[in-house]
DNA sequence: CCTTGACTCTCCCCCGACTGGAGGGTGTAT
DNA sequence: ATACACCCTCCAGTCGGGGGAGAGTCAAGG
């Protein structure tokens, strides 16, 4: 018989661990001195103690070794907890791995430009919305235009927005002239169609690059450059038309500094 | 000015989230009203939001985030947290495929054997004794007799062990017919050298290979084969003598079934 | 103006696998 | 008898929130 102090020096496991093993019922004492409380381990339970850590060391959890070591699983149970354990570490390998090279993008970053950037990239599930929206080709100046249109139409109806106004840019590349663009504004309930507003569901994306830029339009070209950077740096590739959403937008008596516009590209791992 | 719902819509990030990012002081609401308690979020806070969120994807604690986002770090100081970062999640990375290896090492062996095998294999550091011991070159025989040489010694002292008897075997291979074995027994104290009995420090192991062997020492060979056979297939090489630690060994009126043994061999990552 | 339903608030407990510490009892060697 | 190491239980805390109770608030429709 060990006391408690020795067992846990020959089992290489701290007294509080062997304490709180005895409480959760995995490893209970061979026998408790019913006055002084005083645990008394047998070296029967050696191999216990050392299948859970060998058990803990594939990653189960203490309860799943409990039910293992009591033997009421059979070998294909076993096999469905290996199973997926094996496909849970596989997923944190690969997030890890994914994480490690932004870590050491940003490493690299600051290396060059001697500073944190503080604009950041996070890649994020964008929500379906349904929305009223008009699309056309047109100049940058134009697309004030889209803006009047879709809310001089909606401010007819007594309609306002059911949150902020988005962007939708289909052409691959960005050019001066002719934009396809589609300005929309999330609605709810049923909303008439008319004139050049159609009001359809536009879809989320489970994968888009995010971005936020601060201050006037002008200077939006910067924050493309940095989400198009990271985009290769971190091995994805655009998967469709990029959106911005004017979470605060063209106002009037707003300065253009307080505007804040969210760039989101779809992607997918390249 | 949005309530938190709609934050929380639009920044992805769920209510409860915002309002625990609230009382650790990482994101306060632009506005509470002091009656209802409501919080109200400006869209000038979306940037803040959304660095936290990329800040969470490198892998740091809120805390860091939270040092980060005050600016009250130097560049250096950030590059240091980065490099933690990166060294933490290269370990993890390491750590990870190795208990992949070993899951999958698991699930081969239940395939094979329509199984899960009982004797598990557990790397563990084994701290320094000081120890008394005797060693020889011997036949299988020889070595009960190593033990009463050992335990008579340190009878006749009126010392007992301070721990279980441990053996250790300097042959390269497993040989019939000469051992060379060291009969080592944990002591307190200072104790005198005698005859061929040396008293000296035996040093830890940093990474030992460790399995358990119940029942008699005749069929200790299947063990042993698990041992390495776990060795092989988890890419480590032997390192160093084996050692067996006898828990519970040979006692008057002790079933061999009942014995205890603990097999050791050093190892390092091959 | 009232009601309804969606939203928000605070407060408390829970997760896993322990660790740390306070306050008090026990075992053994001198 | 007294040190001193060892053991006990109980409580709080870790990290990043999630779940839910019970109560208050807001905006739109009747």
């Amino acid at each position: 018989m060990f006391k408690i102090g020795e067992f846990s020096r020959f089992s290489q496991v701290t007294v509080k661990t062997l304490r709180y093993y005895d409480e959760i019922g995995l490893l209970r004492p061979a026998e408790v001195d019913p006055f002084t409380g005083y645990r008394y381990y047998s070296a029967s339970q050696f191999p216990r103690i050392h299948r859970i850590l060998a058990l803990k060391d594939l990653g189960l959890t203490l309860e799943q070794i409990g039910d293992l070591l009591e033997g009421d699983l059979t070998p294909d149970q076993i096999r469905g907890i290996l199973r997926m354990k094996q496909s849970e570490i596989r997923q944190q390998v690969a997030e890890d791995q994914a994480r490690l090279a932004r870590v050491e993008q940003r490493l690299k970053q600051i290396e060059q430009e001697e500073t944190m950037p503080t604009q950041e990239v996070v890649i994020k599930k964008t929500p379906a919305h349904r929305i009223a929206s008009v699309r056309d080709t047109v100049t940058v100046e134009g697309i004030a235009q889209l803006f009047g249109e879709l809310f001089g139409y909606l401010g007819q109806l007594g309609l306002g927005p059911a949150g902020p106004p988005i962007g939708i840019y289909y052409d691959e590349e960005f050019r001066d002239g002719a934009i396809d663009a589609e300005i929309a504004a999330p609605v709810t309930g049923s909303v008439p169609e008319g004139g050049r507003i159609k009001v359809r569901e536009l879809p989320g994306v489970d994968q888009a690059a995010s971005i936020i830029h601060e201050g006037s339009y002008e200077d939006i070209g910067g924050t493309y450059g940095q989400l198009l950077k990271w985009i290769e740096a971190n091995g994805y590739r655009i998967a469709g038309p990029i959106r911005e959403v004017y979470v605060q937008g063209v106002e009037p008596g707003r300065d253009p500094a307080d505007y804040v516009t969210e760039v989101q590209l779809p992607v997918e791992k390249a």
